[in-house]
RNA sequence: UCCGAUGUAGCUCAGUGGUAGAGCAACCGGCUGUUAACCGGUUGGUCGUAGGUUCGAACCCUACCGUCGGAGCCA
């Protein structure tokens, strides 16, 4: 459609209206919300950018354009023009005398009504769900994360080299993997970057993927879905102890960044940000072992040598009130590219992150192992295909160096930051168990 | 896969054996400062599905299906 202009006035963004005050400026965008008497007429307007209250009085522009703001229906797409008014009552602090109005399209029966909905009904309709509030909100904070950590590995000499999501075969063996055609073969999605990265640290020295990965999981809890992004940085020369000293650095860069540049979206979510100034460096540091005797502590049976589950993550993490790293898990629950500790062969130069507030583990991570004699071994030991693995132990037969790396889940940190229930909201068409629509 | 909830109007819910309800949305009308606007009216139902008990079932029983939460697994 062409947008030739009806007056001189500018298209103006609404978050930048302030810029224009006093003056005469042309809104594009959709009705959110309308209310109207007799003789005055208040239009929500949105455009992506903000939002902003247009008040349209009979008095002033006369019978047939007021006529025109009576009948419009939320979500209907216009062009509107009025002057920018300083407003102490308005929200964004202006409001718009409108001078006329034209709409694009009429919509009718919208269905996200200014009142309640389920979430199964607003995940139905997902595909409107994210013109709210709220929803701008969680997704400007999930793109502001992503940035921040992008921009502090860039900063940091770390080279972005994705891994390919079509993979050959599992990277660890142990989680379901989803499977499709490849040709006469098949092929699995990408649950992890994890062995790839390995091979380009080994190229580039320090590296990063960014992507969506997949587990075929039937996991039904707040913390799980089907499809979701992980950033996974590796790096060659890299030990442990530096390994989890760059996992924090990255995290209060990240968080301090989006308590600076996202302070009103925290706001429109209602988030307690002083939960989120203490993601500050360091972080606690607490052996598996300490971490079973917390446990033990608390009154919970928990023997030496199993796996955490949520209800005992959210019990380690409440006893801190900054992110807890949980080091030197038994070598038996973690998966066969872990490096044992010299010291200690029973348990790997791993750790997981586990964020405060019941959000769980959001990284994971160590020492990659890197004895050629060894990895062999490991493989065998877990009855993995040693030819699917070959070109990942060549990576011992040719140069091989002390590296370590950690995978983040971006959507348990989008959930954390944000302080929601769950991470269904934390990406724009998420992946459940039972939902693939829309 | 297992455990526990739950399913009634487009939406959120009430109704626990005797005529199917409310608020909101939609539609019509009224109102000059609303902001989940308000006021009056109209429209709107295979009570998840299939069987069973009963004179009579949205309600009690059985099975199945869907959804939600949790466990396991993981980020």
């Amino acid at each position: 459609m062409g947008f030739e202009s009806m007056s001189k006035a500018p298209w103006v963004r609404i978050d930048k209206v302030g810029e224009h005050s006093g003056e005469i400026v042309e809104i594009r965008g959709w009705l959110s919300r309308l209310r109207s008497s007799g003789k005055i007429s208040f239009l929500q307007l949105r455009d992506g950018s903000g939002n902003i209250q247009g008040v349209m009085a009979k008095a002033d522009v006369g019978e047939e354009i007021f006529a025109k703001s009576k009948s419009v229906g939320q979500e209907s797409s216009l062009r509107a023009w009025g002057k920018v008014n300083p407003d102490e009552r308005a929200p964004g602090g202006y409001e718009l005398h409108l001078t006329d109005i034209e709409v694009l399209h009429h919509a009718e029966g919208y269905p996200i009504t200014p009142k309640e909905h389920g979430t199964d009904f607003l995940m139905d309709h997902r595909h409107l769900w994210l013109r709210s509030n709220r929803q701008h909100a969680i997704l400007k904070i999930r793109a502001e994360i992503m940035k921040g950590i992008i921009d502090w590995l860039d900063d940091h000499d770390f080279l972005r080299v994705d891994t390919p999501i079509l993979t050959p075969s599992a990277c660890e063996g142990t989680t379901t993997l989803f499977e499709t055609d490849y040709f006469e073969s098949k092929a699995y999605l990408a649950q992890s970057g994890q062995l790839y990265n390995e091979a380009t640290a080994m190229a580039f020295g320090k590296v990063y993927t960014f992507g969506p990965t997949f587990r075929a999981e039937k996991s039904k809890t707040r913390r799980h879905l089907m499809e979701f992004w992980m950033v996974e940085p590796e790096m060659a020369f890299c030990d442990f102890e530096e390994n989890m000293r760059v996992q924090e650095q990255m995290l209060e860069y990240v968080a301090q960044r989006v308590l600076e540049k996202r302070a009103r979206e925290l706001k429109v979510l209602e988030r307690d940000t002083a939960k989120l100034e203490n993601i500050k460096a360091p972080f606690v540091r607490l052996a598996y072992d300490d971490a079973v005797k917390l446990l033990n502590e608390k009154g919970v049976e928990f023997a030496w040598g199993g796996d955490f589950g949520g209800g005992d993550e959210t019990i380690i993490a409440e006893s801190f009130d900054r992110p807890v790293f949980v080091h030197r898990f038994p070598t038996a629950i973690k998966a066969f590219y872990m490096k044992p500790d010299p010291e200690r062969p029973e348990v790997v130069l791993g750790a997981d992150l586990l964020a405060p507030e019941g959000y769980g583990e959001v990284i994971g991570g160590g020492q990659r192992l890197d004895d050629l004699a060894l990895l062999e071994q490991r493989i065998k030991d877990h009855h993995l295909p040693e030819e699917a693995y070959a070109w990942y132990v060549d990576l011992r037969r040719y140069g091989s160096v002390p590296h370590s790396g950690f995978g983040l889940g971006l959507e348990r940190t989008v959930a954390w930051f944000c302080g929601l229930e769950h991470v269904r909201e934390t990406i724009p068409f998420p992946r459940m168990l039972s939902r693939l629509y829309p």
